[in-house]
DNA sequence: TTTACAGTAACGTAGCGTAATAGTTA
DNA sequence: GTAACTATTACGCTACGTTACTGTAA
């Protein structure tokens, strides 16, 4: 069979056959009288298995070695070929990851392109002083690549560079906002806690509908945060999630001054008054809990709050009954 | 700078250097009076920018352009670059399949490995023929690619081919029945039910502790495919699905010749029979499934068989009564 | 004679490494 | 004088496509 033959049959060219030709691979059994070359059925029976191997990633030179050297076996180049494929695709994943995050930034032109990788570079850098010099300037950027800040906030560690992240990201926009979002519901701690923390960091008009979402999360940190951030906003459904950190001592001081904050209204603060008597009720065995209650009394009005107050000036402990007694005679001016 | 330092700091070989000098991406601003490229510290950002869009894959002639020509902008080239990045991630994926087939195969020479491309690539023909022939010659293979016969016997919709595939695996080893019995969890229904045929196509010796399991797996089709390969071994276990197939009409001449087997122990007949008789009192409005149970205890010996079929004899159906009756004079004899 | 092949030879691709040879600098 | 630079030129690698020019079969 002549090389056109072959090469419509095979479906490898007829340059690559010359070529396999001059490489040795395949040496066509005859010529004809004009030189031609001309292949026998076992020429084709080894071009397709030239061809097969070929589709495993073996080079034209291994494959010479497979079909003529007896001494050469498939054993270690197989799972050489493996291990070289798993890097390639590792690699490919990677240049994806920060393509995408580049095309997420929309830069208008190379100037932007080259701002953002090598903003991206700082934030993934070892060294912190690096990631904390990104995250600031991240914020004077025009394109900013939000994708990628959520993801250095989420998985920063030290915690200078995570607020620096957490403002920049403040500054950027709704698109974080919804990226945090989903991150509340990560099945990794840190993550979530990181995501709830960065929302509340957010401008509250912006961050509100996401923090009510927060509210209600399966992770009390996250719970936490988010009372935090809408508490001192005058939203009532952070009162028991408040009340819960004054008694467990997390940013108990906060979370006091958000409940005095809500009790500016009147039934409000009843309503808060007698959640925290109900807690002092459970605090039976943890004076440190009452005085802390105590104190968050203290800047509770209204008479339920007094009445709750006068009962803990009798409490037990003594710290917890000077502190509420002095409390009572500051309200009475 | 000269040419040596710039290389040091900035990770590109002197080679490159000079490569992207006579390509005109990098020309260093000045030459000493020898001759030596002189490099500003401009012209060490522009080779910082260089390796930056090298990093997002740009090819050189597509860095001088990004670079020098301000009609060139990043929209579509960034997009290009990310499908094509995808697409290459695809067919390194198929190939990594390829090679994790053929390397657990275990081939010893490139005879083998040829043997097993070309399985695998009817395997994964379009024709039906093709296939077909491929699962029975694999059975004759030195070195089978379980692996891939697993997958393909897992996906294959043709009943035909779907049988030699089972047969062929059936030759196989151990290695495809543990495959078999980690796919009984799969979540494709198809997968699943497929699995469950396989195994039950294997010797009994082997196959016994992967169908136990298939016995109490979540699908009623795979648990009737273990049942009816292993009623028959005498596993009493079996008994509460036999039951069932008899009365949903599945299989149900099989399961009723399996339940006759379990009933040759004869604590087993009695306890086969009272839940057949259970079954019967179940059926009430269902005339048909009474009928079916009836052929069934008609080969379970023993008192209770006996006297279920008594009741039946008197069955409101027709058929049911008549075909009870004729039971018992066979069993009187 | 035309047409469709065949042949050889050689260049181009991308991104470099690796010389070989010669001049420069400290 | 020697070591450590630098310069230019050029070949090699991979797996082909393409082109140019020439010869052959039907």
């Amino acid at each position: 069979m002549l090389i056109g033959d072959v090469a419509r049959r095979s479906g490898v060219s007829a340059r690559m056959l010359r070529h396999y030709d001059q490489l040795g691979l395949v040496r066509p059994t005859g010529r004809s009288g004009a030189g031609y070359r001309e292949y026998s059925d076992e020429d084709i029976r080894r071009i397709f298995h030239i061809e097969s191997l070929r589709s495993l990633g073996l080079s034209l030179k291994d494959v010479k070695r497979a079909l003529d050297d007896p001494a050469f076996t498939p054993a270690g180049l197989v799972d050489d070929l493996i291990r070289q494929t798993r890097d390639r695709i590792a690699r490919e994943q990677e240049l994806l990851t920060r393509l995408g995050q580049v095309g997420a930034a929309g830069p208008a032109d190379w100037a932007d392109v080259l701002q953002i990788i090598a903003l991206l570079q700082a934030l993934g850098s070892d060294s912190a002083g690096r990631r904390q010099r990104a995250a600031l300037s991240s914020a004077s950027t025009d394109e900013m690549p939000v994708e990628a800040l959520v993801e250095a906030a989420l998985h920063e560690s030290d915690p200078v560079v995570a607020g620096s992240l957490r403002w920049a990201l403040a500054q950027s926009g709704d698109a974080a906002l919804a990226l945090l979002s989903d991150a509340l519901d990560s099945p990794a701690t840190d993550v979530r806690r990181r995501a709830a923390q960065c929302i509340a960091e957010f401008p509250p008009a912006a961050a509100a509908g996401a923090l009510r979402t927060a509210l209600t999360n399966d992770d009390l940190a996250v719970r936490r945060y988010a009372a935090l951030a809408l508490g001192p906003r005058g939203e009532p459904a952070t009162i028991p999630t408040l009340i819960a950190m004054v008694v467990d001592e997390v940013n108990d001081v906060e979370a006091s001054d958000a409940l005095s904050g809500l009790a500016a209204a009147p039934d409000l603060a009843e309503h808060i008054a007698s959640a925290i008597s109900g807690e002092v009720a459970r605090s039976a065995g943890d004076p440190s809990a009452r005085r802390r209650l105590t104190q968050a009394l203290a800047d509770i009005p209204g008479p339920t709050a007094t009445s709750a107050l006068t009962a803990l000036a009798a409490d037990e402990d003594r710290g917890v009954a000077v502190t509420a007694a002095y409390v009572l005679r500051l309200r009475a001016r």
